[in-house]
RNA sequence: GUCCCCUUCGUCUAGCGGUCUAGGACAUCGGCCUCUCACGCCGAAAACACGGGUUCGAGUCCCGUAGGGGACGCCA
């Protein structure tokens, strides 16, 4: 059998954390399983779908590499399949005009709350004569649901899962202005798409056996199903705006590499011995649904940092110098020149190794587009005193005076000026870093005035020297 | 309230009856390295929710209790 998985987001916002990790698990078992990878959007709501959500979602999966095979379905656009089906259901016994109005129904909820049961529809209409119909009342398609028994989920991730069906009701079909509701369009779509896991969140379990319910009354297969643990927040609560509940564009923007998120959303629930940094390509050798946990998984910002860091570090000189620039750009807001863009090219490697986002690194880098003469941080201010300056003062002619300017040139000098000095290299290389970057911390001196280059280095030390 | 699901260090997890005096990772705290900050390395503290069974033996199986989550729409 061809493994079909398929992500299925309403257009009502942006690709949340949620929906992404849903989607990364579809992806990878589809790839897993050599099979498809397939997209609908769920765009019934036509009050609430919007076609920027639309393309939210597009550039999110995009981000984040998760590549989908066809097409994808737009679910309104097959609004008159859905209610075909329901038609068919209706001259097959297998589904009723229901008659209720909302104030009825309304009775019953308060009732059923009342009594301490769910709200159940009571079935007042289910066979009930036609011809009793009330004049005007436009009627909803219902389906005619098994009363007694039970429909059993066996679920990939879950297990057996049992649902009484008299708890599961006769749920609406065709709504009474004649549109499909969200229960029959799935059912339809997923079955005309040929999707064998139906992998998503297990908020949608019980729905799962309703499904299943429709599926057998169509005289369908119904496919495999894998219901998945949500995410929390950090507090254990429903993720929150606060607490991540952000698109993923909002996590690039916060400077994170998409691989580190598709790495650290695959750990959140799912695990494969000890090991933490997963390549694609491993994770897609790896990945079976039946080793997804059941219990909830809190985000942990800590440890989504840590990876980041992890990847920037294993990135490539020029791959990362590409994730880097526009951040730069749009942080500095101006493009960067040639200059910029030689100092930042040649500080990465060592600019790589401190930081965790590339907001971050950005931060580390900044001395380096700033004009002369730099404004000094607090610490550097304070660190700069008259002796600190003159150690500079009289460093400077030995910096001018070398023939090259290299990374080991700067350092053989240094160090044997130290020497000659009887200072130990702290004591100089803290007073240039404050002078070269304007702070108490960057990347290693000798580094730092490579990147700089000699005219610069030798300028922005003379505007402390005097 | 009813139904369903869940429960190993603060967090993510390994563990699929004996190898568990419970392993790894992040975070935390020490130390080393060192021109600062990081990285790296070494080390510490830190968990089987509780109560009953089953078994020669339970973190691992069963049943309760407690706590958490989800579902109960003419939303998806």
């Amino acid at each position: 059998m061809t493994v079909v998985t398929r992500f299925a987001p309403s257009p009502t916002g942006f690709l949340h954390i949620g929906g992404a990790r849903t989607a990364l698990f579809n992806w990878l078992y589809a790839r897993h399983c050599g099979g498809k990878f397939l997209l609908r959007i769920e765009d019934t709501d036509r009050k609430r779908s919007t076609d920027d959500a639309v393309a939210a979602i597009f550039a999110g999966l995009e981000w984040l590499g998760l590549d989908w095979d066809e097409e994808p379905v737009f679910q309104f656009s097959r609004a008159d399949v859905h209610s075909g089906a329901a038609n068919r259901l209706l001259a097959e016994g297998k589904a009723y005009h229901c008659y209720c109005t909302q104030e009825e129904l309304e009775e019953m909820r308060a009732k059923a709350k009342a009594e301490g049961r769910p709200m159940r529809y009571d079935g007042r209409w289910r066979d009930r004569d036609p011809s009793d119909a009330p004049e005007g009342v436009p009627p909803v398609v219902r389906l005619k649901a098994p009363q007694d028994g039970e429909t059993v989920i066996d679920d990939l991730v879950q297990g057996e899962v049992r649902f009484a069906n008299e708890q599961l009701d006769d749920m609406i079909l065709l709504r009474a202005n004649g549109t499909p509701t969200y229960m029959l369009s799935v059912v339809v779509d997923d079955h005309d798409m040929g999707v064998s896991h139906i992998v998503r969140g297990d908020d949608h379990l019980t729905n799962a056996a309703r499904q299943t319910l429709l599926y057998e009354a169509l005289g369908w297969d119904v496919p495999a199903f894998a219901h998945i643990p949500l995410i929390h927040g950090p507090d254990g609560a429903k993720l929150s705006k606060r607490h991540g509940a952000l698109g993923v564009e909002a996590y690039r923007d916060m400077g994170y590499l998409p691989e580190a998120m598709r790495n650290y959303l695959l750990r959140l629930g799912w695990g494969h011995g000890d090991e933490e940094v997963i390549s694609t390509e491993q994770a897609i050798e790896w990945f079976d649904l039946d080793a997804v946990g059941r219990s909830p998984a809190r985000i942990d910002f800590a440890k989504l940092e840590n990876l980041n860091g992890i990847y920037i570090r294993n990135s490539s000189d020029e791959q990362l110098f590409g994730h880097v620039v526009p951040v730069i750009e749009n942080a500095l807001g101006r493009s960067l020149g040639d200059i910029d863009r030689n100092r930042l090219s040649t500080l990465i490697p060592s600019l790589k190794e401190r930081a965790k986002t590339t907001l971050e690194l950005f931060e580390n880098a900044r001395f380096l587009f700033m004009y002369r003469p730099l404004e000094l941080d607090e610490k550097a201010t304070k660190l700069l005193t008259d002796e600190a300056r003159s150690v500079i003062n009289t460093l400077l002619p030995v910096l001018a005076d070398l023939s090259e300017w290299t990374p080991e040139s700067t350092e053989a000098a240094i160090r044997q000026f130290a020497d000659d000095q009887s200072l130990k290299l702290g004591k100089v290389a803290q007073p240039l870093r404050a002078a070269l970057c304007g702070r108490t911390t960057s990347p290693g001196i000798f580094d730092v005035l490579d990147a700089l280059g000699r005219d610069e280095s030798l300028a922005r030390l003379g505007d402390i020297a005097n």
